[in-house]
DNA sequence: GTCTATACAACGATAGAC
DNA sequence: GTCTATCGTTGTATAGAC
């Protein structure tokens, strides 16, 4: 699938996000109309995405905050009663949008090398569409309580889970050699994050997306295809 | 080479690290006694790199940093003139010992096929013994100053450069097929990069270096090699 | 629902005794 | 060379007017 149709799918559930936050976590949102909420709830979301991605979370003031969203100090607190609540409010939010595209997209496919080339597509399309949030959820994972740590590295586990069953998957048609899945998994894991941790060395060099998931996939079936390089 | 070997040989020259700060900024270091300076700024170093490795440098209190180094505030400062500085501090060490670690050992050994397996083992094995270095200096780049974020820019590029330098000399000795050097230096990083920022996985799994150098290496040759697996 | 004004704790940094 | 005590600032969070 090209890149542009896959980020014309993704942007029409797009306008949903704001609306499940609110509704699932009313208890933290004291802000009873849900139009003026879903609006400021996204103002503060990118904002914060923003600022972190210059200087990090922590170093992000409330004073910043209430300044790149345009709501007072006072106004924040309606929407979250700590800055950790909100840290956890973003993770949350953003690993139930992840999850669910990939989980959706892939059980489709049927084949382990049919089913490979969409996870890894997908995986990169997504973190090209929600680099922000991306980079942001790697880069804070320390900054988050034990709980929280908790679920990060549930969420990394998931993730690599899916390329591990991929794999297995592969073997026993057949398609793929034998090998260690984990240890494979883990390296495209790798090279999957590669794309937006070092998104300023691709952005430089004019790589596109596409371009990276065919190199990519290129890289990782010369390893495990039963036959040589195409 | 064996990592046993290697730390070995790396732990002889490690003692000097400290001296060669003391020596390089005596600006900042304000205690005259050498012997005094190296010791403290072992503990004042180590316990920077142990705080930070938790909860990050910015949210590394200096108080914190007193009760773990062991010296009072006031002694600290006599170390650095601030807490930026101490990040630099850190920052420009770590860059030094491993820039010159790397090069000393690539530079003797001929043939591209050689170098590589040198390299890929020399980065892992130095990243094994100073990972925590290499954790804080990957998660603190974005904490440093436009003038410090750019060495840190000029680092990525230097390693990369390392590999693309051997990948284009095996190309022309025929012993690795023709590609884009570039893209597959950057996924070669992208593969080392993982074994220090996901230490907790490999640990978990009692995956050692040696077995994910071998991994590594394996992966990478079945890309680039003009034959194919062995 | 949003604002301004403010409380209060914790921070980096320094002065001066020893 | 290191300590304790303290300064001024900045941070998160809240109270109460509108």
């Amino acid at each position: 699938m090209r890149f542009e149709e896959f980020k014309t799918l993704v942007s029409n559930s797009s306008a949903e996000i704001f609306e499940e936050i609110f509704a699932h976590r009313s208890a933290s949102v004291k802000i009873k109309k849900a139009g003026v909420a879903v609006r400021n709830l996204e103002k503060i979301f990118d904002a914060t995405l923003a600022i972190s991605h210059q200087k990090g979370f922590h170093a992000m003031t409330l004073r910043d905050l209430s300044r790149a969203s345009g709501l007072s100090m006072g106004a924040l607190y309606s929407y979250f009663s700590s800055k950790d609540e909100l840290l956890d409010l973003i993770q949350d939010q953003g690993r139930l949008t992840v999850h669910r595209a990939l989980a959706e997209r892939i059980e489709k496919i049927p084949g382990a090398a049919e089913k490979l080339t969409e996870a890894v597509q997908t995986h990169l399309y997504l973190s090209e569409i929600y680099y922000r949030w991306f980079y942001f959820s790697y880069m804070e994972t320390k900054n988050l309580s034990k709980e929280q740590q908790q679920k990060a590295i549930e969420s990394e586990l998931f993730t690599e889970k899916v390329f591990i069953d991929i794999l297995e998957l592969g073997q026993r048609e057949g398609v793929f050699r034998p090998s260690d899945p984990r240890l494979t998994a883990a390296a495209i894991k790798a090279l999957l994050q590669d794309w937006y941790l070092k998104r300023w060395k691709y952005t430089r060099r004019k790589i596109t997306v596409e371009q990276y998931a065919e190199f990519v996939l290129e890289f990782i079936r010369a390893y495990i295809d039963t036959k040589g390089v195409a």
